[in-house]
DNA sequence: CAAAGCATAATTGTATACAATAATTAAAAA
DNA sequence: TTTTTAATTATTGTATACAATTATGCTTTG
């Protein structure tokens, strides 16, 4: 059921890539625009496939199958599922295969606890290194944040309006182990975890004001109170996630279950 | 030159692994120390003689000369650096194949901001969470340490004491997230950098204080103290290292040029 | 009828062969 | 002499074939 969808997913010359909504890519995202090579492309569709659920959560990954549905050999598909490996977005056991991940409530809390401490210090440096440009961009951005806010009646920006504000710090960080680490690995998991709870949404005008407080204190190139409002904001929404993840268990269990059956468990 | 000594390196059933010189080691290690196919025995071994300089640092890694002198075909030997690559060890161009990284000033401060918080995460959760046996465990390799550099009139532990000491920290935090990205990934770059600086040691003094300072805090359960010591801990690591950088700055700058006109550059 | 063991099938791991791309060298023209 | 271009070589990328391991289902035995 899924097989059809996948083929359509991967097309050698449409960029289903990175970050391609982010209007603010300039240098990096040529790398993923042209996927050079076939283990490159195939990395991408997988990946997307993977992110918004073409290929459920806890689905094993049949190589053989999986590289005929991508039109390549095997070889290119066990590099892409290795690198998926690396990014977290798959699991593997050695001589059993690989599986999409199952993101449980303990992975996606453990998830925003690091992701809270890196985009802090993404944020003071951000406050310290970003270019009076790069801090003006940011403040238009979150104008039209506001506008949209406004005008549709406290509806937030579906897509990726947190998603470009945050990205926008990350990339003017000046650290680019530290960007690589978010955006290159963690992201991923946060955008599937995302397209899994897409029902899960709110919280749009609180984060509007941490958002406010956030690009004041870089305004002010204040670093420390940088830091500590993204910590603070992100720890909100992890409480957030939290809460909503101990409200809704019976269901997220009866997804776990559900993915641990499919393949074979005794 | 190299080339025997790879040779030797590389011994199906030698475990050369991840962190076998922690005593500590129970569930994790042995993971590494069942490296049950090939890729895996590659992987280990590219990556110990990355990381202790027996391939240097910016040479290449031409696929079919390594695969010869680990006795493996290309395909484990591509997984393994497909795999070195996640981990920052390698570089990777396409069509141009990858090379060990040269660890630069820019990158090694980097990734002590990384470490900082990350570490400074780890030791909040271990405050939190740890047992009190870990606890104690903890506070006994404190006291084999101080022992040590008293009785070794200020010489500090040659292998592995500040690793170890930090090595139960992450492990105790409980955050199979953050710890993993720490120990699978960074601490390799940092075993690296340490074997090309092995002159650089002092610190010994101060890190014994420090460590005191540390335990006392978890010891207390405060994490917020915890996280503020351990960050200041590695915060001051990465400013006796950034002097070091600074002041040896001629003999890196070398080291730099002499990598980059290895291979080809127009 | 249940459980254990064996045989079969399916899947992953590895090696080899071929194709495509990039680097190198030599030759030719400015 | 220098620069450019073409041909050659080497290296990486990909596909196919084979080996090893694991899962599955059947048979047999208690």
């Amino acid at each position: 059921m899924s097989v059809n969808a996948l083929s359509v997913c991967f097309h050698p010359f449409i960029p289903i890539n990175n970050m391609a909504q982010h209007s603010s890519d300039k240098v990096k995202s040529i790398e993923s625009l042209q996927d050079r090579t076939l283990s490159d492309k195939t990395t991408t569709a997988l990946r997307e496939a993977i992110v918004n659920g073409t290929i459920a959560a806890g689905e094993k990954l049949n190589e053989p199958r999986l590289a005929e549905q991508f039109n390549v050999s095997r070889g290119p598909l066990r590099e892409a599922i290795r690198r998926l490996v690396a990014m977290r977005l798959v699991t593997y056991v050695p001589h059993q295969g690989a599986s999409v991940v199952t993101l449980d409530a303990k992975s996606i809390i453990e998830l925003y606890e690091v992701r809270e401490v890196l985009e802090g210090k993404a944020a003071s440096l951000a406050a310290q290194n970003m270019s009076d440009e790069e801090v003006s961009k940011l403040r238009e951005l979150l104008d039209i944040h506001r506008q949209h806010y406004e005008s549709n009646n406290g509806e937030y920006m579906q897509q990726g309006g947190d998603f470009d504000f945050h990205y926008l710090i990350i990339k003017g960080c000046g650290n680019d182990m530290l960007s690589n680490q978010l955006l290159n690995e963690l992201y991923h998991i946060i955008r599937m975890f995302r397209f899994q709870t897409s029902r899960f949404k709110s919280r749009s005008n609180r984060a509007l004001i941490e958002h406010e407080q956030l690009i004041y204190a870089i305004e002010q190139r204040d670093s420390e109170m940088a830091e500590m409002v993204m910590r603070r904001h992100i720890s909100r929404a992890k409480k957030s996630i939290k809460d909503y993840l101990d409200t809704n268990a019976q269901e997220n269990q009866a997804i776990e279950t559900k993915d641990k059956t499919v393949p074979n468990n005794r």
